[in-house]
DNA sequence: AGCACGCCGACT
DNA sequence: GTCGGCGTGCTC
């Protein structure tokens, strides 16, 4: 007779695809999905989550089968939604199982400490029955447990009713009294009292539409693209009113830690006794494990986080918010490369929960989606108040002799600008003094010796510093190659230009504000208050410069070295720059002043650039999308990118052809393979790169092939030292 | 990812 | 004769 007894599908921290089967003694009760276990696994004791069980094993050899060890934890840690959503992720993005389950718990929980959750104690019936007359011990504890409000915890009914109060308790859930619990929501609060802005007429129709759409039967994700200045914000706000008053949570997925206090204090302001937590990678671990548990036990009803956030357990969430949807920063880009944008999609998607997608830049995906009637599309193209959009104007700087890469007439209008005593912003996406040292006698040049690179010169530490690999070395004294005294830098670093700039303006403060400058904790909150300290300023920055941050008295923007991005040939490139320039000029003239922006560029004529500043953001992304269609790019086709690194570039190069060969003789289904080719940055921390583009117009073509690869990838013989990884949706072909 | 098992070079 | 190099293969 076959006895084999009940198994549970287990997440284990390996790199494998499946989860592992794990027995249990179905007498001691049943196993929650998400629970955290601790299991043996190849002898060495290690941690697990349940995904799945299953009245019987489903390994092919029941000999393997081990039991589990013990239940780690009183509670499961994640609930059955999130165990569904970490499930699709894990096989949408061809991730082992455990790394995902893993990347999604706060790292205090992937260890072997348990959680011990405290139980309460909920009163479930307020009228004493009469049965309890005869009980006094019961009717003791039920009349003090009604006396505490109804919520006790479990160490304050042991120091009250002392030893046997287990017993009492136990009868009391019996008779259906009290159950047990984790730890009671919090109470709802009095919602919105902060004075409110004045909404736009426009504002206001936005937020009904919103809230008209939000409540419909079938959901859409809502796409709010706002121009910079238009009070994105204060929608998200008002709209969240009625989510918060129903006492469910809502979820603000924001793109980076410097914009999240901003984000926060808004917040703070409007719901000054909503309890909130922040999620972003500034916490300790400690502190994030508390916001995390905050959110699961229902503490907190407002969680704002980055990326990792939209993994966070929200029992009653009620709202999904993503701002500047079309950041970089929501694509992980090592490891589990997940989209936080896409996969809180899909959260809201399973939950059937509204989600607002808020940019004044939407990326090309999501704008496609509002096209083509996927999203809700709302637009604010408004400035509140007397605000105006900026002017911007090309200024074409070919055959011109700059000064430190600025041409005369832009020096001209920084000078004009001053003397109104007003700010003045230049932003060069290139930190450092200048790019490029070499010899002016034989031609060296400073190369990283790892990658393929040149290093950058940094003039205040006096290193030569690779940007790809972070090595650093001093600046040489005279060449290395020919001994010649006489090294000489090339092109524009935000360094560089802080230095001419104090020299042409001796009286005006240069504020830099770049990774280097703001390195220093507290350091970029000391350059803000600086700018706000001198109404007549040069702002000198990288594109840490170009979100969110407000300059009231700021009147002038330049933009300099535009046409690397303009003549790139990946594809993105001129998409971001297009997103980069909208976010750049909206920091001009946000107060009742004019802006102005000023792109220095030798190709005034690009069509890209043209269309942008003739006709605004969405017409110059609906003309890339055009191109991208004609290609097949996405969102008209589907990629998935395979990449390998080794020391040798042989080496990293066999990887993809092995598995591009391996891949045609499954038959690639109308995958097209491009490559395998090395990667732009060829050489990069020692090691070469290579990639191979997966393309197919069919999305389910294209998984089942990946989903072939990483069963049989075992089959395959890859020289010692290569590495490689999977990249469904990649944002960066380089 | 770990870790054990296993088959070839320089050492007590 | 052994210690240890890292190639290969397995983990429910």
């Amino acid at each position: 007779m076959n006895t084999l007894p009940p198994v549970v599908h287990v997440a284990v921290q390996r790199p494998f695809y499946s989860t592992l089967d794990y027995s249990y003694d179905p007498t001691q009760g049943s196993i929650p999905l998400g629970s955290r276990l601790e299991i043996k696994l190849a002898g060495r004791t290690t941690v697990g989550v349940v995904m799945g069980s299953s009245p019987t094993p489903t390994l092919a050899d029941p000999k393997k089968l081990k039991a589990i060890t013990r239940l780690m934890d009183n509670e499961p840690i994640l609930d059955a939604h999130l165990v569904e959503l970490l499930d699709w992720a894990a096989k949408y993005y061809h991730e082992p199982i455990g790394e995902v389950v893993f990347t999604a718990l706060p790292s205090l929980l992937r260890q072997q400490r348990p959680l011990n959750l405290p139980i309460w104690w909920q009163l479930t019936a307020t009228e004493s029955p009469t049965e309890l007359q005869r009980a006094k011990r019961q009717l003791a504890l039920y009349e003090w447990l009604k006396a505490q409000g109804g919520y006790v915890s479990e160490d304050a009914v042991a120091a009250w009713a002392g030893n046997g109060w287990r017993v009492t308790m136990r009868h009391l859930e019996a008779k259906g009294l009290v159950a047990s619990t984790t730890l009671p929501p919090a109470p709802l609060e009095h919602i919105a009292t902060a004075p409110h802005l004045t909404l736009t007429p426009q504002q206001l129709a936005t937020i009904e539409g919103i809230q008209h759409a939000i409540t419909q039967a079938e959901l859409k994700p809502t796409l709010l693209h706002g121009i910079t200045g238009s009070g994105k914000t204060e929608v998200y706000l008002r709209v969240m009113a009625p989510i918060l008053a129903q006492g469910k949570q809502v979820l603000v997925l924001v793109p980076e830690i410097s914009l999240t206090p901003q984000l926060l204090g808004r917040f703070r302001t409007h719901y000054p006794h909503e309890r909130m937590v922040c999620l972003h990678s500034g916490l300790t671990d400690q502190e994030r494990l508390q916001a995390w548990l905050q959110a699961q036990q229902q503490q907190v009803r407002i969680i704002i986080g980055t990326r990792s956030a939209v993994f966070t357990p929200c029992p009653n969430l009620g709202l999904i918010i993503i701002d500047e949807e079309h950041d970089l920063s929501f694509k992980q880009q090592e490891g589990f490369r997940y989209h936080g944008r896409d996969l809180a999609i899909k959260r809201a998607h399973m939950l059937n929960i509204p989600i607002i997608l808020g940019s004044a830049t939407p990326a090309l995906e999501t704008l496609h989606n509002a096209d083509s009637g996927r999203f809700h599309y709302f637009h604010l193209a408004q400035r509140p108040g007397t605000a105006k959009p900026p002017s911007v104007q090309l200024q074409n700087i070919r055959g011109q002799t700059l000064r430190s890469g600025l041409s005369s007439t832009t020096l001209s209008m920084i000078k004009d600008t001053l003397a109104r005593q007003e700010q003045v912003m230049l932003f060069i996406n290139r930190r450092g003094f200048a790019p490029l040292l070499m010899c002016s006698s034989c031609g060296w040049s400073g190369q990283c010796e790892h990658c393929s690179a040149n290093m950058t010169y940094h003039a205040r530490q006096g290193k030569l510093i690779c940007h790809h690999c972070s090595v650093e070395k001093l600046v040489p004294e005279h060449c290395p190659q020919c001994g010649h005294h006489h090294l000489v830098t090339q092109g524009q670093g935000t360094e560089r230009l802080e230095l001419v700039l104090s020299q042409t303006f001796p009286t005006i403060p240069i504020i830099r504000i770049d990774r280097d400058s703001t390195a220093r904790k507290g350091a970029l909150a000391e350059r803000l208050q600086q700018v706000h300290e001198h109404p007549t300023a040069i702002l000198v920055g990288t594109q840490m410069l170009a979100k969110g941050h407000d300059f009231p008295n700021l009147t002038l923007v330049v933009v300099l070295e535009a046409d690397a991005a303009l003549l790139s040939s990946e594809y993105h490139a001129r998409e971001r720059f297009g997103q980069l320039l909208v976010q750049v000029a909206g920091r001009a003239g946000r107060s009742d002043k004019a802006g102005q922006v000023i792109i220095q560029t030798n190709h005034p004529e690009n069509p890209a650039l043209v269309t942008l500043l003739a006709q605004g953001y969405t017409l110059f992304a609906r003309q890339l999308l055009e191109e991208r269609r004609r290609w097949h790019y996405p969102p008209f086709g589907y990629q998935a990118l395979l990449r390998a690194n080794a020391p040798e570039l042989n080496d990293a190069l066999d990887v993809l052809d092995k598995m591009a060969e391996h891949l045609q003789l499954f038959g690639l289904g109308g995958v097209i393979l491009l490559g395998p080719t090395t990667a732009m940055l060829e050489k990069r921390a020692g090691r070469y790169r290579t990639q191979l583009l997966l393309q197919s117009a069919n999305r389910k073509a294209l998984h089942t092939l990946l989903n072939y690869l990483t069963h049989t990838i075992k089959q395959l013989k890859f020289p010692a030292n290569t590495r490689w990884s999977i990249d469904v949706d990649p944002l960066d072909l380089t």
